[in-house]
RNA sequence: CGGGCUGUAGUAUACCGGUAGUACAAGCGCUUUGGGAGCGUUUAGACUGGGUUCGAUUCCCAGCAGCCCGACCA
């Protein structure tokens, strides 16, 4: 992509009425653009960060059998009756309107009934189960204060998996595969070392639940860490009896700040008798299936690798989830120049790599470097007057100092090869 | 929902009860090109409503909006 094309152009300033960190860089550099509080859009850099996410999620969801659809956002009110979570009294986050015809609907603030009466339409037999279900979908909370930037958002994107089990036992089996799966995830997108499986309280459904905790200080929760068995107790259940079931001491646990990056949980069978969702087993008789559910933010999974990631200059993403591979600068305008930077972008291409060229001409040096630093993307390479002199084109990886000369070839054997 | 702070060009800010200034951005002209360039020039602003006052962007009240702390967070 030509950066003379794109639409966003960066900040300098800081907006003033942004303090988080991931805020203030993916606004500064043009990722998202803030609608009102806690409602954000998302620009062409910030959608292709989301994009490489939700793919990476996806991938991983599929691997378990996942079978991707997309629910509605507009709710049946009877639907939620059922379950006891339509009156404002029980779920106070609704964003409620009507219809035309003054029947009441909701939006979406959550999926489990969504997919269970999906699904009573499509389980009858034991052999129709187990089902994994899942999708991507914008979500609307009315939350009484929405903060920290894109962290914790009214309207924001999420992913949702819901298991449908026979029996206990096979959604045990399916909840510890599950564990694995997102440890996969959050490897993939970058804060793999600063993120905890933890166990936590399981609301109005379970006992506990599982939830992965990212370390930074502008996470919300409080939770205490066992380096040594890479796992966490959210503050909310940190009692001695949980703390000695889990076969830690307490004395070796280190106090950190927490961002939820994802959340497993068990929730039984209470959503499938509410809803009716019931199958015959192999001996005639009715059973309700046993549910679990699966979360992630994608938008808070992106402000949570701001946070951790970045340094004082900007964001630093990982290769797996950057709105781009290579940021190729062409610095100055004389004709070799040019030509030259425009035949390295044009090869990067012709090769699928993705390659975003600052062909902006009249800008500095200077600010092409600060931009460049400013966006993140793991590689620069620069073509300038200097870098021809040298036969080459100088590359540099974000988080190095200096950068070396490499020769067209070895360019584009370097990432091709990482395909 | 309780508490605190804040609303001035596109962005970031300054001063002021009496002509609202600066920087960046944007337009034009020229110069410049390895760490957010220079000169000239043009464009552009006091959240809304009430009150006090000869006069309010400034003081007061209310509303609206934003941020932060806490509570909440399936």
């Amino acid at each position: 992509m030509q950066q003379s094309k794109l639409f966003t152009k960066t900040k300098k300033e800081t907006p003033s009425d942004e303090v988080s960190k991931n805020a203030e860089f993916l606004i500064r550099g043009g990722f998202i653009y803030k609608e009102m509080a806690g409602v954000y859009s998302y620009l062409p850099l910030g959608l292709r960060v989301i994009k490489k996410i939700e793919n990476i999620i996806r991938e991983e969801m599929d691997a378990i059998g996942g079978q991707e659809m997309k629910t509605s956002i507009l709710q049946n009110k009877e639907v939620w009756e059922k379950t006891n979570r339509w009156d404002d009294k029980e779920v106070d986050i609704w964003f409620k309107t009507k219809l035309k015809n003054d029947t009441e609907i909701g939006l979406s603030w959550s999926n489990e009934e969504n997919f269970t009466s999906i699904l009573k339409q499509y389980v009858n037999s034991y052999k129709d189960l187990p089902i994994y279900a899942y999708d991507f979908k914008d979500i609307m909370r009315n939350e009484v204060r929405s903060k920290s930037g894109i962290m914790r958002g009214r309207e924001f994107y999420w992913k949702a998996l819901y298991s449908f089990s026979k029996d206990e036992k096979e959604h045990n089996d399916f909840y510890e595969k599950m564990k694995i799966t997102y440890s996969n995830i959050f490897k993939k997108v970058g804060i793999g070392h600063l993120t905890y499986l933890t166990f936590a309280s399981g609301g109005a459904f379970s006992k506990y639940s599982h939830e992965f905790q990212t370390i930074t200080s502008a996470g919300e929760d409080t939770i205490y860490v066992s380096e040594d068995n890479a796992i966490a107790i959210n503050k909310e259940v940190f009692e001695d009896e949980v703390i000695a079931s889990l076969g830690l001491e307490k004395n070796k646990l280190v106090e950190h700040r927490g961002i939820e990056v994802g959340n497993i949980f068990t929730l039984g069978t209470n959503k499938a008798e509410s809803l009716d969702l019931y199958y015959t087993d192999d001996k005639g008789n009715k059973v309700p299936a046993f549910i679990g559910s699966y979360g992630i933010g994608l938008g808070r999974l992106m402000g949570t690798v701001v946070e951790v990631l970045s340094d004082d200059k900007g964001m630093i993403w990982p290769e797996t989830i950057a709105p781009f591979k290579i940021h190729l600068l062409s610095l100055g305008e004389g004709e070799a120049v040019l030509l030259e930077a425009k035949n390295v972008y044009e090869k990067l291409l012709a090769s699928d790599v993705e390659v975003l060229i600052d062909d902006r001409s009249g800008i500095s040096a200077g600010e092409k470097f600060a931009d460049s630093d400013l966006l993140g993307i793991p590689y620069r390479a620069v073509v300038s007057e200097r870098s021809i002199k040298e036969n080459g084109i100088e590359l540099k990886k974000r988080t190095e100092e200096k950068g070396k000369i490499v020769s067209l070839s070895e360019l584009l054997n370097l990432f091709t090869s990482k395909i």
